[in-house]
RNA sequence: GCUCAGAUGGUGGAACUGGUAGACACGCAGGACUUAAAAUCCUGUUCCCGUUAAAGGAGUGCGGGUUCGAUUCCCGCUCUGAGUACCA
């Protein structure tokens, strides 16, 4: 018979699924290996054929592994809380586990069809209560622990407590809030436990606190930095405005260092480890205190001295002013009487600014002086202190000392107020912009003078410590995660509040399940739409009523794979230190300062409390490329004659001819050209007939485009108003525009694998997403193409058949071309699998196929081992023809990968490309078994040769072995 | 601005450590089969010049360099894409 794909793939798809084919153990005697794809967000408009792209590279990886005797886990599962479920709950009411559930089952029937080797039986769902409970449980272990920065690592709540009460808060030296007491044991056992537990909300690692947050009034949620783009929310890109708020927040600035310095161990791609890094923002160098001239009104002040970050404390010497912020505390106590208008003006004028005109304006100098002075620590200069928007309240100390010989910003500021710019180092060249530079020796630097970049440093970092004015410091620029949101669709937060604090929910009541709302949307007071649940009470004290953001779920979902039933831990101690980490991850880069920034801290943060055993949970990441979406246009031309409406549908080639055409007369021409009868006013300006013409280039459905040619029958049935649409062709054919553009509906460009299956099976759509190009690669769509992937999935199954399509396969010994066709492929293949080359491989399947072809061969050794080799790309078509062959079903998935044998593709013979001063002119053949001088005489006095040499002598000649051969003239 | 990735035929792409540029596939052209079309098969297909066949010449974004030899290494530039942005 032919090759039925649609047969084979059915009957293969449900034996897999009877069979439990793919189900993985938590013990074997093989080695482990953890496949992992980021698991989807179940979206209504289901999957389109950029989705599996990333699920078919890593669905070949398990394969081959599994192939190669591991024992392999290759989980799937849906990320399925999330804002647009309740979106659209909001707008119909309908209950958003509903529309995920619906929504789910479409993306599972998709997958299905495409052949996953998923194991299911590990499916998991970050909205169903037996996952959230430990999502939950996971939180209550964060609030009950603390950073110990002297240990490094979280440590129990309780033991912070104990210490408490016996040694006060002395020796504790923990990432925790900036405002914390200092107290005796005495003191903290005679606190009130308001106060104790006011106190310790300060250190633990999950913690409530008022902070400033992107709150989008449209979603009515608080969002996460990376849910923010130029001040709109990444989704439905409403505005964003700053409020202070009162939040859950992480504290995953505890863990800034071990993130950083964990991407040098991982084997990820370097520009998501650079991304990563430039989110932590490491920079190291000093704060300083700079005291307040005594002279200012010290008694208003809480402090007397205003600290600064820098990473150039070595130029302190070249201070001439100090900038804070606008939002600095400070600015109203340091304000004079006599600058408080200026100041007054210059916090209106920076308020009414927009976080989007600040960021696109950075060119113009703008600040105020606040008539107050600094002293200099180091030399007793009095430095005026001025406020400027340049300078950020979120980074560092809020105020920077300003040395405008070495930083450009500084410099601007001190032109255009008339500051004086202090040189201090003597190659400086500072005429026209400031010169950063670290070489040379400093001068105007008293006691630094005469020193280079590194000893300066040493000394001003030891002089600053012995005044007890500065020390040497880590600033790091990633802030505490923001962990609330005001919506409904995501998992309560276990925690009930009693006199406005915070208590854990006991672990007996988890999980806390989401409760029934009558709709989904904030109180009338304004409060989460949690508020509006009817006997939804904790004995003791209200429920928390926001729910945990959408990273939750997905920050340690790889661990219930391991154990997804498990109803007493998130996954057993067993199957943890079974499988241990992912070994491949696959996933887009769209996630490198969310998902994967957040799982790293989480998993941290579990490896501390010892509950799993590796430091970072993804050993091996790639990113696959994104596919874009390729749009097709047609061309309508609207003619308007005295109110009556014409409209043309022209080709490409006619288009851009109209478009050249300018005057009435030319167009009028090409109307006659195209044998079209419409007739454009004379050009006499006294004809009062109203004439107009517009083009329109409109979006046409891809899915009636073949090679950018328009099918007219399926164009005319798309809309009511194509119906009697009139073409202008290019020899007979509609040929549409295109572009490249977003892969979406309304773009009306959307490619859904559904219909590609339906057409040529699972196992073409599956080669031919790896055929497109390299798997990192972002690339646009095009279906043409795919005619070819599918041609070569025939010629395979040709291989097995007679020309009457019957059941044909030799039981003779292969010859040694057969062999090489073989064992080229074998070795090619392991080579490209193993360095995702995916798109390689494909090639190389179809030069084996062709060369099989070429040799007429059928027979049962060869293509035995071809099957083998070829079931991770192509696994239906390959069970097929593996049961064909007289095997077992389900035996193909759990076979042994042929062993390359280089003895089969040893040559006695090389054609050596023969060049002359590096350009190719001949092959001409030796045995392998002569040496370079050998060849260098043969070549010498080779005839080919002489006739290219015009009678020169050769200057040399240059013999690679089985390489090349090169003669210098 | 900074960081990173990339640029190869009409198209997607290949060339793995510097060694025959354009594998494989699409498209296109020509041919076979067919009453015809589809499907299938065969041949050709980087460009220029030329042709019976040949023989030349140019060529991997641009300009230089290293080398017997560069798509590959080095320097400078242009363009495209991604991330990030007054980070002290």
């Amino acid at each position: 018979m032919d090759y039925q794909f649609k047969d084979i793939e059915k009957k293969w798809q449900k034996f897999w699924a009877d069979n439990n084919t793919f189900a993985a153990k938590n013990n074997s005697d093989k080695p482990k290996y953890y496949v992992l794809d980021m698991f989807p967000y179940p979206s209504g408009a289901g999957l389109h054929v950029g989705h599996p792209l990333g699920y078919i590279a890593s669905d070949i990886f398990a394969r081959y592994k599994r192939l190669k005797g591991f024992n392999v886990l290759h989980p799937m599962g849906y990320d399925s809380f999330g804002l647009p479920a309740e979106q659209y709950a909001i707008q119909t009411g309908q209950h958003p586990s509903v529309t995920t559930e619906d929504n789910i089952a479409t993306y599972r029937r998709q997958l299905d069809q495409i052949g996953f080797s998923f194991d299911w039986s590990r499916e998991v769902r970050t909205s169903s209560a037996g996952y959230y409970k430990w999502t939950q449980w996971i939180f209550m272990q964060l609030f009950n622990s603390w950073y110990n920065k002297d240990a490094d690592k979280a440590e129990p709540i309780a033991d912070l407590v104990a210490h408490f009460e016996t040694n006060g808060s002395s020796g504790i030296n923990a990432v925790c809030d900036e405002e914390i007491l200092s107290f005796t044991a005495d003191e903290w056992n005679a606190m009130s436990e308001q106060s104790q537990q006011a106190e310790l909300l300060k250190y633990r690692l999950t913690y409530l606190r008022e902070s400033t947050v992107n709150w989008c009034a449209a979603l009515g949620t608080v969002l996460a930095n990376d849910e923010v783009k130029d001040g709109f929310s990444e989704r439905g890109g409403y505005p964003v405005e700053q409020k202070k708020m009162m939040q859950w927040s992480m504290r995953i600035t505890a863990y800034a260092q071990r993130l950083l310095e964990g991407l040098d161990k991982i084997d990820w791609p370097e520009p998501l480890k650079e991304m990563q890094r430039n989110w932590i923002g490491k920079s190291v160098g000093a704060s300083v205190k700079f005291p307040l001239d005594e002279t200012t009104h010290l008694s208003q002040l809480a402090t007397n001295y205003i600290e600064v970050f820098t990473t150039r404390v070595d130029t302190i010497f070249g201070v001439s002013f100090m900038v804070i912020a606008p939002e600095h505390e400070l600015v109203a106590s340091l304000t004079t009487p006599e600058q408080k208008a200026d100041i007054d003006a210059y916090i209106t004028l920076t308020k009414k600014k927009s976080e989007l005109d600040r960021m696109a304006d950075t060119k113009t100098v703008s600040g105020a002086f606040t008539g107050s002075y600094v002293t200099n620590p180091l030399n007793g200069e009095q430095i005026p202190v001025w406020i400027a928007d340049y300078v950020l309240a979120g980074y560092g100390t809020g105020a920077v000392m300003a040395v405008p010989s070495g930083d450009q910003r500084d410099y601007l500021f001190a032109k255009h107020f008339n500051l004086p710019i202090i040189r201090i180092m003597d190659i400086q060249q500072m005429d026209t912009e400031a010169d950063p530079t670290k070489e040379g020796k400093y001068v105007n630097s008293a006691f630094i003078n005469g020193l280079g970049y590194k000893e300066a440093t040493a000394a001003v970092i030891a002089k600053l410590e012995e005044l007890g004015l500065g020390k040497a410091k880590v600033n790091f620029r990633m802030r505490d995660a923001i962990f609330g949101r005001q919506r409904y669709w995501g998992e309560p937060v276990p925690v009930y509040f009693k006199n406005g604090l915070p208590y854990l929910i006991d672990e007996s009541e988890l999980p806390l399940v989401l409760p029934e709302i009558d709709k989904y949307l904030p109180t009338e007071s304004g409060e989460p739409p949690l508020g509006r649940a009817t006997d939804w009470k904790h004995p003791e004290g209200e429920y928390e009523l926001s729910t945990m953001p959408g990273w939750a779920g997905s920050s340690w979902y790889w661990y219930r794979y391991m154990d997804a039933n498990n109803d007493q831990d998130f996954a057993s101690k067993e199957a943890i230190e079974y499988w241990k980490d992912v070994d491949l991850y696959i996933g887009g880069s769209e996630h490198a300062t969310g998902h994967l920034l957040y799982s790293r801290f989480w998993n941290k943060f579990l490896k501390d409390i010892g509950k799993v055993v590796e430091e970072e949970p993804f050993k091996k990441l790639i990113n696959q490329g994104m596919i874009q979406g390729r749009s097709n246009f047609v061309y309508r031309l609207n003619l308007v004659d005295d109110g009556n409406v014409r409209s043309y549908y022209l080709s490409k080639n006619k288009y851009q001819e109209w478009k050249k055409a300018i005057s009435k007369a030319e167009q009028q021409q090409l109307f006659n050209e195209w044998g079209l009868q419409f007739h454009f006013s004379s050009l006499d300006p006294l004809v009062v007939t109203q004439q107009l013409a517009y083009e329109t280039e409109l979006h046409v459905d891809v899915n009636i485009v073949d090679n950018d040619i328009l099918d007219i029958a399926k164009f005319k049935k798309w809309r009511q108003e194509f119906m009697d649409a009139e073409f202008i062709l290019d020899e007979g054919k509609y040929i549409c525009g295109v572009e490249v553009e977003k892969m979406s509906k309304s773009k009306f460009n959307v490619v859904n694998p559904d219909d590609l299956i339906e057409r040529y099976g699972a196992d073409t759509l599956r080669m031919y997403e790896m055929f497109l190009g390299p798997l990192e690669q972002s690339k646009p769509w095009n279906t043409n193409g795919i005619e070819g992937v599918f041609k070569f999935l025939r010629k395979f199954w040709r291989l097995f058949h007679d020309a009457e399509w019957n059941f044909s396969v030799s039981n003779s010994e292969p010859t040694k071309a057969e062999l090489k066709a073989l064992h080229k492929i074998i070795r090619k293949v392991e080579e490209d699998v193993e360095r995702f080359s995916f798109n390689t491989s494909v090639s190389s399947f179809m030069i084996a196929v062709n060369e099989l072809t070429d040799l007429k061969c059928n027979k049962r050794a060869i293509l035995h081992d071809l099957v083998i080799i070829l079931e991770p790309y192509a696994p239906h078509i390959c069970e097929e023809l593996w049961v064909l062959l007289g095997n077992e079903p389900s035996t193909l998935s759990y076979a042994a990968y042929p062993k390359f044998n280089p003895a089969y593709l040893v040559e006695d013979e090389f054609s050596y490309p023969v060049s002359i001063n590096g350009k190719m002119k001949t092959n001409i053949s030796f045995s392998l078994t002569m040496d370079n001088t050998e060849i260098e005489t043969a070549i010498r006095s080779h005839a080919d040769v002489l006739k290219y040499l015009d009678g020169k002598e050769p200057k040399k000649v240059i013999v690679v072995k089985g390489r090349i051969v090169n003669i210098v003239v």
